[in-house]
DNA sequence: TGCCCCTGTGTAAACCTTTACATCATTCAT
DNA sequence: ATGAATGATGTAAAGGTTTACACAGGGGCA
């Protein structure tokens, strides 16, 4: 039922005449084995169809070259685009990718750990922004395998993170907005409990800090990124009649909540309110209006990941364990100036 | 460097005072054991932390439990939908999922194809379009693994496919336009390369004939489903002057096109022109007019998929080598009956 | 010439399972 | 009481590599 029977390195020394040794090394180590071989060798792989058992290379050296990718939701457009430069950088560099949904689901995460624990993933990549359920909380230090977080640091472990700056971004962001003479600016999305809210929390007061702009906390409203979130916020602001000339939204998904209630309430936009997310997904430049907002640089992101997670494999210590990259302004058409 | 030493079956068969045979057979084989035995080996493989060492699992058994799942752009949100179907599937039944970017080229793609013939993966999922280069040219059949196609169709092959019903869709869709009073109904994307294209204009065409209109060859424009062209295709009409009241594009992308240049156009959605898309891709409830399109059950289709590989996998031999999912009509605001 | 070193190759162990077959003790039917 | 059948376990082979170690031959040098 499955393939015929693959050749293996026995079928090839037999045709060319030598021991599977030397096959192995004209495959791995061609310096190694004279001219003449390494050619008889070469053309018996070529006529034999020959590849080799990958399973049993594991099984010796010990690694399978594979890496194991856990994710919350692999459906989210976010981490699809982190996975494209994740995996150009990895089978840039021969190894394959493994992934695993979990749904934040914990069953599921130590259920994915049997790939790392039975030798069938060498390291790991973490979007989950916790370890993985079985990790470290079981006994003490169950020496963790080589791994890196994206996206979503993960909290009190130093685990090797790559990610964007939220902070400089959402500094960035922020000043856009003041540049643009608003004073008055919303925070849209605060989260005790997630990382990322936190870090564009305190980019957005760090820029109006140094604008010398003090902080109404009337405008600061609690919201999980999601676009009812961010919807529902904004209804909060005109009940509570508090309102501000800008809207600094935690992402575009609360962003796009915003602009929601607002056309719902037929404001003009951007002309009577200003709103800015964080990330660029893909249909911000849809919106009405376009939105302004920080574009990360996904691809990059997924390929500094890689890169940081195979030198830590090859045992490197690289320069630092954090690799924070800029998000780009990208200029649509949500923010104007403040009406008066 | 790696994981301090894990503990193998020899470990677990010394502890239980057992043969390493009997812990493979009280974990692959429970009622082939003694109770006492049993007992004895559960908490020696709990004492452990024994996990069996999947590649030499795999090795003797000859077979790995993945999948490798090759898609052109794995960043493509429609494909990353599907793919939380397949891993439902695949992890359900204790699979693992591979995953393979090949930017269509095809020496990614032959890349890719070490991993079945290497034994690293069992079966195949493909949303090329086409076998991976390298196979059934190189040497007239050279034993294709079990796989599915998905999305795309792979064509002259007799792949398995598993997709949503596109000739079925692109009726029912010209057919609610036809409903609202429309007459003059454009399609947009048009396409003899592309088999989905094919489908959907099939599914046009029926439903035009079912209503006794005649098909104005003129209103049938060539498209290669991404929004640019659905653009060009829209300004192309007016130029040539041959105007519809409704378009039907072949995918949400183009409709996405088309809306832009009739925005810019400063026609007034949808009450001059009535616009279709196909897929409902996210960004298609945000767009404004936002869009009437057909859905894809994406998850379902990635579950269909990933059961009809495993039943080939198994042996099995399913009723079908085709599954058609319906897609779903979703009406929103970019459709209304004809001004006159 | 004798010794050492180097290069190229082979032998065999190790990696960790699964499983066919053998063995042994019991039970059951005759 | 004997033989067969059954059930539980053990032995050892097989799966396909990589690689430490051994070995042979030849060249360089004293």
């Amino acid at each position: 039922m499955q393939q015929h029977k693959l050749a293996t390195i026995e079928d090839v020394a037999a045709m060319a005449g030598v021991s599977i040794a030397t096959v192995s090394r004209a495959i791995n180590e061609p310096t190694k084995v004279a001219d003449a071989t390494r050619r008889r060798v070469t053309e018996a792989i070529a006529r034999t169809g020959y590849t080799t058992n990958a399973m049993a290379r594991s099984l010796r050296m010990r690694r399978s070259n594979m890496i194991l990718i856990l994710a919350p939701d692999v459906g989210d457009p976010n981490f699809s685009n982190i996975l494209v430069g994740l995996e150009t950088e990895a089978s840039k560099r021969g190894y394959g990718l493994l992934i695993g949904n979990t749904q934040n689901d914990p069953s599921r995460e130590t259920d994915y750990l049997r790939f790392i624990s039975s030798n069938q993933a060498d390291g790991l990549i973490l979007f989950t922004g916790h370890l993985p359920f079985g990790f470290g909380q079981d006994r003490g230090e169950t020496r963790l395998p080589p791994m890196v977080a994206v996206n979503e640091p993960v909290m009190g472990q130093d685990v090797p993170f790559v990610g964007v700056d939220n902070l400089e971004g959402a500094r960035v962001a922020a000043e856009h907005l003041i540049s643009q003479g608003h004073r008055r600016i919303a925070f849209i999305g605060r989260s005790s409990s997630r990382e990322i809210n936190r870090l564009r929390e305190a980019g957005y007061r760090a820029a109006l800090e140094g604008a010398g702009i003090v902080i109404d906390p009337r405008l600061i409203l609690d919201g999980d990124g999601t676009t009812e979130s961010g919807r529902a916020a904004a209804e909060l602001m005109f009940v509570r009649d508090a309102l501000p000339t800008a809207f600094l939204c935690v992402n575009d998904a609360t962003a796009l909540g915003v602009i929601i209630a607002l056309n719902t309430r037929h404001y003009e936009l951007p002309r009577q309110f200003s709103i800015m997310g964080f990330d660029d997904i893909s249909f911000s430049s849809f919106v009405s209006p376009s939105l302004t907002t920080m574009k990360q640089p996904r691809h990059r992101i997924g390929e500094a990941a890689m890169e940081l997670l195979l030198a830590l494999l090859a045992g490197e210590t690289p320069k630092s364990r954090e690799v924070l990259l800029r998000a780009e302004l990208i200029v649509r058409n949500s923010v104007a100036r403040p009406a008066r």
